[in-house]
DNA sequence: ACCTGAACACCGTTCAAGT
DNA sequence: ACCTGAACACCGTTCAAGT
């Protein structure tokens, strides 16, 4: 808050670029974070960009990594307070389909995972959500946490992708609430009980 | 294949073009797919490549055109021999997780649509894919044919995704056969039988 | 310590000129 | 009809020089 004061020759900081860069991020997805870009925003030249970064992707890995720390929080807070196991899993994929900024960060940066660092990022993201899931199944009691939590992160990970594509093909209003409901149920009942559970 | 003789001063097409342009593609995704290093490849001039199209957009669009119409067939005559709609869906969602280079492709394009004309190649799939999931279910006689279309697409997409990503969290070998199956039967018998189907 | 300004490389796009 | 070659714009990156 003292950086950007009005007046002197605005003196940057790293988390000043990385600040632009997120609301770039947020307005026009990756596509908008050119060093050029930013450093116009800023009235500051391309290169004082380097002096806080070393190149481009280093800005986008840091701007990244503070997000996912945010988005962390956010989704915990949002789910702490929940009483049981089966409404988080609704929560958690109600979240998917909502318009909450994060979701659309979110899967703007899946529709950008061909990026080397968007692609670490998602990484960390899959591996920390899906072992969440399992812990989820696990509580709930079910047969195969494992193979439930897969399928949940997916329909996560394809809604996600659907809802930002073709919106057309992706429920809306009251039918993604009983949609989201059923694919709930769904998870949470399996076929486990009827069939054998992956016994060959 | 008269074009790509030997000897003259090689006449280009617009398919000499797109060809290479897959072949990037398939290579090393969209990035890959630069005029300037296609023209090298060619041993062309990038105002040869101007003559053909009217920029790189509309090189990947016709790229990915003649890509799209590829699967189509190889998918279709991969399914028309099976007996029965839950071998379809079976064999329909195992392509996800194959090597096939197909599903490599379609998994890179993925990570890419956040590029306009990639985007519109994947909408087009999208409803397809999503109409021919529909008419399965409605075959197997299921109460909601259409979000279960719904789901079974985004757990197609969600996967190709994650086996993309970190490959850590998907299944592998016989384990993916058996996941597979059960993500089947799931899908088919659902919980449409015992709770009520979005009745409400 | 932090920034400017000019330079260079790479690539998309245009276009006059060639065959 | 199809192609070359040179030009320009845009952006990432480097670096000597300033404060």
């Amino acid at each position: 808050m003292a950086t950007a004061k009005r007046g002197g020759p605005t003196r940057l900081t790293a988390d000043t670029w990385t600040g632009v860069a997120l609301q770039a991020i947020a307005e026009g997805g990756l596509a908008a974070v050119s060093v050029e870009g930013l450093a116009r925003r800023l009235g500051a030249t391309k290169g004082s960009f380097y002096w806080h970064f070393e190149n481009r992707d280093a800005l986008i890995a840091a701007t990244l990594a503070a997000w996912e720390a945010g988005e962390t929080v956010e989704v915990a807070t949002m789910l702490a307070p929940l009483p049981d196991a089966a409404s988080r899993l609704r929560v958690l994929l109600r979240a998917a389909l909502d318009d909450r900024p994060g979701a659309r960060v979110e899967a703007g940066l899946l529709a950008d995972s061909n990026v080397s660092v968007v692609h670490a990022s998602l990484e960390r993201a899959t591996r920390a959500r899906t072992r969440y899931l399992r812990e989820l199944f696990e509580d709930l009691g079910v047969a195969d946490p494992r193979s439930r939590a897969t399928t949940g992160f997916a329909i996560y990970l394809g809604l996600l992708h659907m809802r930002r594509a073709g919106a057309s093909t992706t429920p809306r209003g009251k039918d993604l609430d009983r949609y989201i409901d059923q694919v709930c149920d769904w998870l949470i009942a399996g076929n486990g009980e009827r069939g054998e559970t992956a016994t060959r």
